[in-house]
Order: C-alpha cells, then structure tokens, then sequence
DNA sequence: CGATGATGTAAGACCCGTTCACATGACCTG
DNA sequence: CAGGTCATGTGAACGGGTCTTACATCATCG
C-alpha cells in the first residue's frame, strides 16, 4: 500500500486533468484569493506534475479566464432563475436579481474573484466576452421589462437603467459584500442596501411601488 | 564615465530610498498592473539591490498599503476640492463630486489600482483605515448637505445616500472607466451615466432639480 | 503488431520574495 | 580628529513559482 495516498492516481494519465485543475483552482481561489491561486498548487492538488497543466491551458491566466467564464455562466443561470420570467410581477422579480447577485457573490467568492477581481481582461478570451454578455443581457432583459412599466413618453432607455442597476450592486458587492472592504461597519446588511438603492432609482424613474 | 547609466547612484546610500521606491511602485503599477508590480522591480528602477527595500518596507505588501493610502488621501483631497464647502448649491457640488470620483479613477489609475484592485485589506495599517475613512467623510459630509435640502419629515439617512453614491460611483469605475471591463461598448461616457444614475435617484428622494 | 498523437514527467532557465551576515558611511561623542 | 554606533545598502542563498524542452507512457487505429 506504500502507492496509496488522498488520490493515488496509479495510470500515467490522469484521464479528466482539465475538469480536476479546474475544480482545484476554484477551491484555491476560495481559500487564498485569486492572488494567492498557484499553478502549480493546482497541480499538485490533483496530483499530477507542475508540467502537466501546459497541456490543458496555455498559462495560469487562461485557467482563470476559464474558471470567470464558468463564473459568469452560473451568474446568468443564478440571475435567470431569480427573474424567473418577471412574475409575478417585474418589480419583484427585478429585486430578487439584486439579491440574486450579492447571493452569488456571497456564495461563490472563487468564481467572483476570478471574474473580477483576477486581473483577468474581460476580451481574454472569446469565450469570455461572451459569457460576461450573457450575463448582462440577462439584466437587460429585465431592465426591458421593467421600463415597459412606464408610459412611452417617460421611459427611460433600459440599458442605462440595466448599466445603473448593474453598477450599484456590482459596487456594493465590491465593497462591502466581501473581504474587500467588508470590514467598514454597515448600518444594514448589503442586500438591504441594495433594495434600498433601487427602489429609492426606481421611484426617481417615477416607477414607485406606491403609485 | 563607466559609472554613468541612467541615474548612477554613486554614493553607498541612496539618500531618499523610501520615497523613490514609492515612485517607482506607482509607475509600474501603472504601467503592469498591481499583479505586475514587483519588489525586485522597484528596486532595480530605483538602482539599489533587491534586498534595500526591506530596510523602509516590511515586505511587499506594506509597500502596496503605502501607495493604497496615499491614493486615498489624494482621493480626499480631490473629491474636498470638488465639493468645495458644497458652493454654489449642494447639488451642483455633489454631482462635481462625482465627476471627480470618475477623473481620479481615470487619471491616477495607479493609485486606484492599488486601493482597489490590489488585494490589500483595507485594515492592512491603520494609517490605510484612517486615509480610506478620510475619503468616505467626505463624501458623507456632503451627503449630508444634500439631504438637509429636504424636509426633515422626509429625510433619509445621509450614511445610507452617501454609501449609495459611493456604491455606484465605484461600480461604475470598476466596470467601465477603466481597463477592466472598459472594453464593454457604452452609450455614454462614464461620467454621463453616474451623473444620470444621481440624478435619478436623488429623484427618487424627492429631490428633483425642477422642483 | 506497430505507428501516431495526446498526455504526463524530469530537469532546467529564469524570476520573485525574503532572510542573513556583512559592508558602508553619516553622525555623534570624547 | 579617533572611534563607536546605527541606519542603510550589498551579496549570497533558500524556497517556490512560471514556463520550456526533451523524453516517457499509453490509447487508439490502421
């Protein structure tokens, strides 16, 4: 049994290296921060050499685009399901995305911060750029819905109200959702901040709940 | 002249290391990024050898905390300029005090780099909490000029409209007024869409320009 | 069976952060 | 001015990281 340890790969190849590098950048991610992700602790994880990832990946940076493209497909998945077709009505389901976000970047600091917070440039790869935009035509779409609420004549351009919502809680789970700046003390927990933020946006749109 | 390069530090002792190594931070920095940046680096733009820096900085980091709080008092001290004791009205300041968030962003990416973007926690020194803290009373201080506008009845807590506009103006910034995801195609500049996202919602408050 | 291509390994070049013993010299003190 | 002291800088060395290159293994298919 001298072979034996966590996960003595015994066969020369490791048969699903790509999918265990992944798996063991995100638990790093999770653990040390994007920063602190290492190549070749990744490696090490699934047990393979520190040569072995190059055929997988060109660098360590085309893993962490990866690792953000996977990211920005769950947080699509995460935003449709919170929108779940705008009922029962838009305004609900628009704040349920809000906390749908700041869930996500609670619940998911490794995918969070290989999407932004990697140094990893948005157009890194196709793949990428495509996900990130999946992502925010998500918002958009409901941004859409939620501006043909207001009558044609005052209706604001739903990707500007997309862009806003979209920064606000970006901004939010930025600074104050995670380690980052987490310390500063809040009045409120961020998901309060955040409806607050909207709904406070929304009635300046003349969108009040109470009209 | 062997002994002449660039900057040919002929005495033993450079005379002003400390500062020079902070220089020289900020111009890799903006020039690689703060994942780019490097000790080793520094020192050799500064022409003394890799160890030298230890003797002003702990370690990397601590060097990463002193530009980080320096970015947060020149932040102060920009953001103060704009609001400039709140003349000629408070919203007119407060709206400059956005433009001034974007233009530091835009202007000094190094030092936002390393005050956002450089994984330093932000209780890394306490010199670091007082400066970022410093900067957010600022905008707190005119926050809460801004909501002495309206009726006391109506008020809203000036901490939450400050965090608010700091939540977006920094998720604006993170977004698009910078390298990261600038390359997204927006319809409007960055300031255009934070000056309308404060718009709307002060709006929102009951605090429109038209009333 | 034997060739071939995909996948993994070993070793090495090069860089970084950090430490340690030692060198230099600014400055103070007698 | 002599000598001591302390801050500051040097060189060498360690451990670890990225990435490349030459070689090993093995699944697959003619």
């Amino acid at each position: 049994m001298t072979w034996s340890k966590n996960h003595p790969r015994q066969r020369y190849h490791h048969g699903n290296l790509r999918e265990a590098l992944i798996n063991a950048a995100l638990k790093l991610i999770g653990e040390k921060g994007p920063a602190g992700f290492t190549f070749a602790e990744a490696a090490r994880s699934a047990g393979v050499s520190a040569a072995a990832p190059y055929r997988h990946f060109r660098d360590r940076d085309e893993l962490m685009a990866d690792v953000a493209c996977r990211g920005f497909e769950q947080l699509a998945e995460g935003l449709e399901t919170a929108w779940s077709a705008g009922a029962p009505d838009a305004l609900a389901a628009f704040d349920r995305m809000g906390r749908a976000y700041l869930a996500f970047a609670r619940a998911e600091p490794a995918y969070y911060a290989a999407m932004f917070e990697s140094q990893v440039p948005p157009d890194a790869s196709p793949e990428l750029t495509k996900a990130s935009d999946a992502a925010f035509e998500v918002l958009r779409h409901a941004a859409e819905a939620v501006c043909a609420l207001m009558p044609a004549t005052a209706r604001p351009p739903a990707l500007m109200v997309a862009l806003h919502v979209w920064s606000v809680a970006h901004g939010i789970a930025s600074l104050f959702g995670r380690g980052d700046m987490a310390r500063r003390k809040l009045p409120m927990e961020p998901e309060e901040l955040l409806e607050a933020a909207v709904l406070v946006y929304l009635q300046g749109l003349g969108l009040g709940p109470d009209r």
